[in-house]
DNA sequence: CGGTCACTTGATCGTCTTCAATACCAGTGG
DNA sequence: CCACTGGTATTGAAGACGATCAAGTGACCG
């Protein structure tokens, strides 16, 4: 019987003799603010979590008691409206932060969505570790304004960009995401159709249109559903800009 | 002659003995931090501003050389498409926070709506301060926490709402804001239906029906295109959770 | 008074949604 | 090997919501 295979999340504390010297993705989270004689210290303060494929792990109004670090794997961000709507804010993943929070509750939802592995920092451990390393202050506050200069551009996107723009927005947004892992136009989808047009703000039969319409324009190609090749990286930027009409 | 007056822009130190001492936000806003043996400190390192109506005075793309805090006035937060698309990210008045960036340029403009009264702090001297005073970065990071959260909502308000909901929203939140000042069922809107359409991700026409529909159904009551009545909240505030559907 | 500007109202149009049917693919068991 | 099943993706047709276009109103001001 294998814990990991069996549940959809499993907790665990950080094995091994050092956790955090391993971590893949430590230089580009807020762990970075730690310094590598203190490393044992950051260990000591979080739990391992795996999140299986569609498992919800952070929930709207539930206390926020815990913060998230995605060490690998992809997660939607989303909150929902009464009658089921749902609007996807964001996907998080490795080296992204959760959970922060004005109140003591969570103000959106997070699930995986392939297999997600996480670090969770029980709140009060997690405050006594800005407290002793200040530029964890520092470097959380950058992560803060990033995701905040990026909810504007996307509330430019939600506001304002048709149909066509906002794909193209989203279709270049992932290319830059892959172009950290060295093939900008070439990559894959790990979400499925309803969770870009949540993102978007459109329906799952408008995705597939307007990702029809782009590949018969001859931008992209789509293999299997969930790869994508950029074929017209400059026509799709200026789509995704917006200037394209006047 | 009258400097205030004669030019959308004044900028001057900040005068008097105890510029801080009477600052009417200051315990609102991030400069709270600051204990009061050390406002003299606070005032040497901000400039005060300001901007009449309509005079932009953050662009979008310049260099982010100073951080803004508001001390009276409206001002609207936008970004603009290159064929003049408008999307209002926010409106910022008394006690708000301005300038967080994450590269060193602006990411949005802002313009005043009525006249706007702020103080500016140059990049290098907030940075000192908040070295000598380590709980003003807490408290920014407070700030850009709140602020993610209203983007997110903002998010679900122009991804998944409708014009009705949008306004009932918008409304709403807008009587929150006047509750701090006492009362909470009657208000003026600062600014005009252009920038709540832009705000709300919809047109003029669309505000301006919607505004008559809530009118006609008793929710509320419009006077002079600028003050509003919240005749009936509770339904007004289901209309906006989007809880009058299922 | 003539001008401007913001707001309002009406009529028409288009984009995207909704509804419905079909295709596709992986997994399961006969 | 192939029918069956559940889920996701795709395509088509009809409809609705909000946008666009155009005209009219009212307030303010030189």
């Amino acid at each position: 019987m294998n814990a990991i295979t069996d549940f959809p999340i499993v907790l665990k504390p950080l094995g091994g003799l050092r956790p955090c010297a391993t971590c893949r993705v430590r230089q580009v989270s807020i762990c970075e603010a730690i310094p590598e004689a203190d490393l044992a210290r950051l260990g000591a303060c979080a739990i391992g979590g795996i999140a299986r494929p569609g498992t919800l792990f952070i929930a709207e109004a539930d206390p926020a008691n815990a913060f998230f670090n995605i060490i690998s794997g992809t997660a939607r961000l989303y909150k929902l409206l009464p009658d089921g709507r749902r609007q996807i804010t964001g996907f998080a993943d490795g080296g992204n932060f959760l959970g922060l929070a004005v109140s003591d509750t969570y103000a959106f939802s997070a699930e995986a969505i392939d297999t997600v592995c996480y670090c969770i920092f029980p709140r009060i451990r997690l405050r006594a570790l800005m407290h002793d390393f200040p530029h964890m202050e520092a470097r959380l506050l950058k992560f803060a304004s990033t995701e905040l200069v990026a909810a504007q551009e996307q509330m430019l996107l939600l506001g304002r960009k048709s149909a066509q723009e906002r794909v193209a927005s989203f279709l270049m947004a992932r290319s830059r995401l892959a172009a950290a892992q060295g093939s900008p136009a070439c990559f894959i989808l790990p979400m499925a159709r309803g969770d870009i047009a949540d993102y978007l703000g459109i329906t799952i039969e408008t995705v597939v249109r307007t990702l029809r319409k782009l590949r018969d324009e001859g931008m992209i190609a789509v293999t299997n559903t969930s790869e994508v090749v950029i074929c017209n990286a400059l026509a799709l930027q200026c789509l995704a800009n917006g200037s394209h009409r006047g």
